[in-house]
DNA sequence: AACACGGGCAACCGCACCTAC
DNA sequence: TGTAGGTGCGGTTGCCCGTGT
């Protein structure tokens, strides 16, 4: 049986305060990341399990982060993102500067999945539900999307759409949908399911006469380093 | 004004992975 | 090779606040 990271007993929990913050961020600027379970004790006695103060860290006081609203180009990426690697949050917040993973699984929750739903896009897989799915040009005429200036989010949710072939999506067995899978052996399934990712994140159809065994092969030659030149790989290392 | 309800968000929890020994 | 500790990740919870009744 595995111990907890810390003894619950000593610890405080619930929202930060302002002396615990800057205790985390004094011990950090002064000693660096890392070494969390040693970091609580270490950083003036910081009352607090390490997880957690990995989290504060990570989450909020790290100084790079952004934070406020989303940008447009920004909801686009994750929604792309999404539909390509499923609930990988890290791994989305690893292509948009600034931004952690908790928020923009918070935002794609809060905001962005019933976005799609109102769109009659099904969050989970990025289809097109059932009764929109015959004549997509309906997607328009969804009922919470009337008025003008809704237009253009329209136009921009129909052109997504009409961009996603189905092979772009993340497959409905769930290759790499959740999953204590680690970040690697997702990324092999999206190479097998998306071989043919663009660095742009717009998708060209992968050869639908490509045998797993021939994929195998083709993975094979690209982990070798003269290979890496070619825009595929490069594709493949965007993902890394 | 008071209450109920729902959304947004920060934080917690438990599992899986990685690595050193 | 197996094991244990450290860390990372994704799902879930619970609190706070705004809005509707």
């Amino acid at each position: 049986m595995r111990k907890p990271c810390c003894d619950k007993r000593d610890t405080n929990k619930g929202a930060w305060s302002k002396q615990e913050d800057e205790k985390l961020i004094d011990y950090i600027r002064n000693h660096g990341e890392g070494s969390w379970r040693s970091l609580p004790k270490a950083a003036g006695g910081l009352l607090r399990c390490a997880k957690s103060c990995r989290l504060r860290w990570i989450n909020y006081l790290q100084p790079n982060i952004k934070r406020g609203n989303f940008a447009e180009d920004e909801e686009d990426l994750i929604v792309k993102l999404h539909a390509l690697l499923g609930n990988r949050w890290s791994l989305i917040a690893g292509r948009l500067p600034g931004r952690t993973d908790n928020e923009i699984k918070n935002y794609w929750n809060s905001h962005l999945r019933r976005k799609l739903i109102n769109m009659g896009i099904d969050p989970n897989n990025h289809h097109v539900s059932q009764s929109l799915s015959l004549h997509r040009p309906q997607i328009s005429g969804s009922a919470t999307l009337s008025g003008g200036p809704v237009n253009h989010e329209r136009k921009k949710w129909q052109q997504y759409l009409i961009s996603m072939t189905d092979n772009d999506r993340v497959s409905d067995t769930g290759s790499c949908l959740p999953s204590k899978k680690g970040a690697a052996s997702c990324l092999e399934d999206n190479a097998y399911v998306l071989p043919d990712l663009n660095l742009d994140l717009t998708m060209s159809i992968p050869s639908p006469s490509t045998t797993f065994a021939e994929w195998k092969q083709e993975s094979a030659e690209l982990e070798a380093p003269s290979e890496l030149g070619n825009a595929t790989n490069q594709t493949l290392l965007l993902f890394r």
